[in-house]
DNA sequence: GTGAAAGCGCTAACAA
DNA sequence: TTGTTAGCGCTTTCAC
């Protein structure tokens, strides 16, 4: 059934519905509030009439009155080209986010993020488009992210947490992550392993430093080379690693990745080359994507718990919007061994 | 740099702005509406102002006053629960879609589906939230959607044309896409095919029917049986095809999946029950995810394409607000041959 | 429990 | 080229 009669023409406005209804406006708002203050008959007879009408309150129209959007921006790099898979990864946490958005009534908006600069992100809420601002990823460098912190925006962000607190974040223990796999590494005896990330990203910087401490910690004197990449697809990946070997003689005996997508074009590389994996070459990912279970070679990669981080990026964010000042969280980080 | 100075208060209204540079609130207006009226010399005066004082228009203002939101709403059916994998190919179709509306200084505001009922959708129109609606799948049965195209609720939707051509769609040829796949099944002498689909979803069926129609011109007397799924996740694949071969004795030679998802899900339950793929059973998947070429077993499967259709989405939905009456559109469907 | 009145910040018609 | 004015549809005092 189409809920609004097409005949009647739908009306706009409380005054016309408290017209029909013989009430003030005031109290017809107050209906729509469901105000405690209303005779419940007179809020139904109301609310009736609205509907039989096709009557909603005007969204722009309220958020003007009341100074509050019930919106939060969610910012997330899109792929400008579609040849580069869309990061897996961040549409899981973006849906995440979104349940919890759902679930506290709130709209979610979704950004593409501008020019790194705090301005951008400051009229998004000056001109009242969002009470607040989720960030999936800090990109390479966050200077503009604690540029933002000293501004009265309202936000948090996936990652790394920053050293001197100056934002909220929520991330999975990169550190932890990159010891997991250095002591795996390690007991796997291996000596010369590639980072291939970005250590400009905060959360990737820590995770290097994590891989290093272990194999220091391990004793067998092993070196670690960094292959840097500006993206994680799989395409950076499978370049990256192609041309590393073209280039140099000396062959990694192992690979820590940036993502599960890095790590799989990674894995076809060296197939290509006809390094065997993990025969000669371990290989671990991260993130455990759904499809990393079911490459090729069902990949080793630490899992990180996005849903869990979902809901707290909105939990941080609402505590922020009451006033309060949260402090960043981590979600554990786990190892997850399969063929690779 | 932070952009805005947190010494000085920032403004909030058009007044405050005005009296600063000593001019009326509308020549501020003009200002900000770039208007061709204005003493290009004033505007440059009135944007230093601004800027410096960290002034942004107040979009909900804005939105009340001309009665336009420059906002579409995006209607993605997003997993409840994080366990089944969010269907990557419905994110793939966001982002093409989010692409073309920045382009258009559009805002997305992502929505999940709500009750299948045309009232949620006209509510969210009427309360001035969004201008129109782009709807990324029907779902199973589209009478709502009908219900919705009787209403003035402007909104195009990715899947099958409807028979009647009551609302506007963009979707790949599905037919077709049945049509390749019973080709290929015929040209290999397939003769029990398996449908893992659901036909109350429109594209499915429409997929249903060209494998089917196709198989009979072969003309080898094959038999099409149909598996019926609720989603079209691997976790969903997999357990539909190990519950068919625990139940049925005949054994499929040809399997045609709902999604590549599916497909991959169905591959590894074939490979459990000790059949070969493709030696034993043909499978083929639809949407060529770019996981579905790493997999296990890269897959075979029916290619659309996703950026053409995010850009005639976004197109056709702006034909529409300007009062035209666009129609459905297809985008080209493609068999990739791969090992299944 | 309900009504009257003021005003949120903006745009656009009209006037100058 | 700029200013004046009248609302857009709502919420929220304050009165009764």
């Amino acid at each position: 059934m189409s809920a609004m009669p097409a005949k009647r023409k739908t009306l706009t406005s409380m005054d016309e519905i408290a017209r029909l209804a013989r009430v003030a406006k005031s109290t017809v708002s107050r209906a729509f509030q469901d105000s405690p203050l209303l005779n419940p008959a007179t809020k139904a007879r109301i609310l009736a009439i609205a509907r039989r009408h096709g009557y909603t309150v005007n969204a722009n129209a309220q958020k003007l009155r009341t100074n509050r959007t019930n919106t939060i921006a969610v910012v997330m790099h899109l792929p400008h080209t579609s040849e580069s898979a869309a990061a897996p990864f961040f549409f899981q946490l973006l849906n995440d986010v979104a349940q919890g958005l759902w679930v506290r009534h709130h709209d979610l908006l979704l950004c593409s993020p501008e020019a790194d600069d705090a301005y951008y992100y400051e009229s998004m809420i000056s001109s009242k488009r969002a009470d607040g601002i989720i960030f999936l990823g800090q990109g390479p460098g966050d200077k503009w992210l604690r540029d933002l912190a000293r501004t009265r925006v309202p936000f948090v962000v996936w990652g790394a947490a920053d050293d001197r607190a100056s934002y909220c974040t929520v991330g999975s223990d990169n550190r932890k992550g990159g010891i997991l796999t250095g002591q795996r590494f390690a007991q796997l005896g291996r000596r010369r392993v590639l980072f291939v990330g970005n250590r400009a990203h905060p959360e990737m910087e820590h995770r290097r430093r994590g891989l290093e401490a272990a194999m220091k910690a391990a004793g067998n004197a092993a070196e670690i080379v960094d292959v840097e990449i500006p993206d994680f697809t799989f395409e950076t990946g499978y370049s990256a690693m192609t041309a590393y070997l073209a280039r140099k003689r000396a062959r990694p005996d192992a690979v820590f990745a940036g993502s599960d997508s890095v790590a799989m074009g990674v894995v076809m590389a060296l197939r290509e080359a006809n390094l065997q994996v993990p025969g000669d070459v371990s290989v671990i990912g991260y993130n455990d994507l759904p499809s990393a279970r079911y490459f090729l070679l069902p990949l080793t990669t630490i899992r990180q718990d996005t849903h869990q981080a979902g809901g707290l990026l909105v939990e941080k964010l609402f505590q922020m919007l009451d006033g309060a000042k949260p402090t960043s969280a981590r979600v554990p980080t786990e190892l997850v061994i399969r063929q690779t």
